[in-house]
DNA sequence: TATGAATGAGAGTTCATTCAT
DNA sequence: CATGAATGAACTCTCATTCAT
């Protein structure tokens, strides 16, 4: 591989992306070196500065996300079919690439990065969540909207990045119909039930 | 208070362990030097080589875990119970300080450190979710425990990491109901519906 | 000398400091990397950035000077006076050290910097020939002080940087008279001489 | 221009020498990149290995001086109508192009490089300055002559390195005349003074 | 011939860590 | 026991230079 791409300025600089991306995935923005990420695209670490500019650069361009223009455009897809679409697209899914990651898991290990923190936020609520929200009729609808992106991004972590037996060996089609259950749920609760937690119902006592 | 602590060996290692968490917590393993811990706790920095020997071994006693004996282990406690109690000590509270947050959402900026993440799956799976499993019925129990487990992790991960607007926001009472009714469904979800994706049954088309 | 002067700070910042001066005069300041100083210190390289924050600093402070207050205070004092001073002060001594040499001539090997020859105008210009100026009557006193100093760091310069053979064997005795004649026909020259050059009087060609 | 140059070699090694004049003279050895000057160039950087071998060599072509023989071969001529020459030539002029200026000043901002300073050393001394020896009929001729030579190199430095204000400004007649004042003096000075510093004649101190 | 992709050595700088005092 | 001076390894990034096309 590493000798059929010499002298190829677009195969490097798509080496090097793919494997910054493999490399940041792995082991978080400050745990993955230059001069690693060139060797395993097996070109000399100048070149990252000379395609991309700077390890930033780098780390921007590899976890740039195109966003699915008219994800959810359609007034007459539901709740459940667009989490199941994000489901299957984010967590479950390759994106460019066999082995790579989607960026926002990608990003979640790297979240000490205060510039990695601002990015996942606008990209995760603004562009994927908010199509959720228009679709709750509640006056809590963004609340339920991101709690339907905490357990996507919660189902991506724990698959990804803690490695949880049963989510990780799980299949798309094993999980989905649960996340559709929790998702719907989520639709049918009627507000006026918020304040009574359900915990005292069956004898739990109050959390402290 | 940097004079009540002069000479006082248990003092300081106590400072120092508040503000490896803070700092941990605020900006990640990388992102956090041992001078700063030092700096903040008002003492030099050479003493966390002394009091803990390294900064791994630091971390590592900074998000060191008690788990709480018998969490779950009254079988009358129901699901929805559990999960309002854990929601309420990881997510929800103050742990160890009026400041510190819990050591999972701690963790969660570090993922990029592998022995991070396998504490992080040693602590969530073993010790947090075990009780969950037990009281789902299903052969499938555990996929659906983690589910939970997703879930609330997300939570965390949203309010903390990404600080998402609303779930940052939001009360724990605000909180807790649409929570418990997202496990509710998880388990009055029948198993045979698995594999009958819902996103189907509304009109959207199949993910892909 | 590097055995005795262990853990010793304020012997090891001026240890650095004379070689980076001589380091500097030598082979100016792009010439220098921080790890030749650090080892003609005797330490390590790091101490640098501890004792000094950057190269660009510990330049700054390798080349400071001092200047004498008071050098051309007394009005009573003559120009050859003064420029006898300046010569044996700047371009003939030994400043801060037996070996080093004279801020103004370490400055001189690093002139492609844009800071270096700011500081090098304000200190020649500003600093050491505003008494000068004072003393010529003339209106282009400034233009006759400004050839005192072109005349004294030319010395310099010829002495240190060209290593022009008579000029670096001359003793300061033997280079003082010839100086202050030139300085004094500098004096004596009268204004109305300008404009007729005398390279035509003995028969010369004109330049160009 | 970019148009008729293609193709043409000579003209192509011609601009890049020109470029290397200016971007040497402004920035120095060490201040100036083969990219920058290959830029002014219009070419690409290659063809300065191509035409010169490395930038050293071209920074030793483009300080390259051709001494005009004979300059001082005419024994009728005298010192000040030598050094008036010379000023102008060296100093006050424009060589190779509008912009450029003379390899003397060029070399003046690249001081820390050695071969620099031999080439300056022998360039000066022995090209320029042996004219001005043979004048000169006291034993200590040559240092004199050095003296005539510390003038105008100082001078060329204030000019153009330092940037002092009177002179950079002064126009090559207003500074000929007190040149001229001053290497006559020079000349006139009977060497039995020397020693005897006027600096005590007008009430100053000796240095020390 | 001329282009530009690729290279390797080295730059300044920061870091956790050790060792005298 | 505690302080802080000292250390060496690693980092990102720039540079002149070479090689393939």
């Amino acid at each position: 591989m590493a000798e059929t791409r010499r002298r190829d300025k677009a195969a490097t600089r798509a080496a090097l992306l793919e494997a910054a991306r493999r490399r940041f995935a792995e082991h978080g923005y400050d745990g993955t070196g230059v001069r690693d990420i060139a060797a395993d695209a097996g070109v000399d670490a100048t070149l990252i500065f000379r395609y991309f500019g700077s390890k930033r650069e780098l780390f921007a361009e590899a976890v740039h996300i195109e966003i699915p223009q008219g994800l959810g455009r359609d007034p007459r897809r539901g709740l459940a079919s667009l989490t199941d679409e994000l489901l299957g697209r984010v967590v479950f899914t390759d994106h460019g690439g066999p082995e790579s990651e989607h960026p926002l898991l990608v990003m979640l290990r790297s979240t000490g990065r205060p510039e990695v923190r601002s990015r996942l936020r606008d990209q995760l609520c603004a562009d994927y969540l908010a199509d959720f929200s228009e679709r709750f009729g509640a006056d809590d609808a963004r609340l339920r909207s991101e709690l339907v992106g905490a357990l996507l991004v919660g189902i991506g972590l724990m698959r990804s990045v803690v490695g949880s037996p049963a989510l990780s060996e799980a299949s798309f089609d094993q999980t989905r119909g649960l996340v559709a259950a929790m998702v719907t749920a989520l639709q049918d609760d009627a507000p006026g039930e918020r304040g009574a937690p359900p915990g005292r119902a069956d004898g739990g006592p109050a959390p402290g």
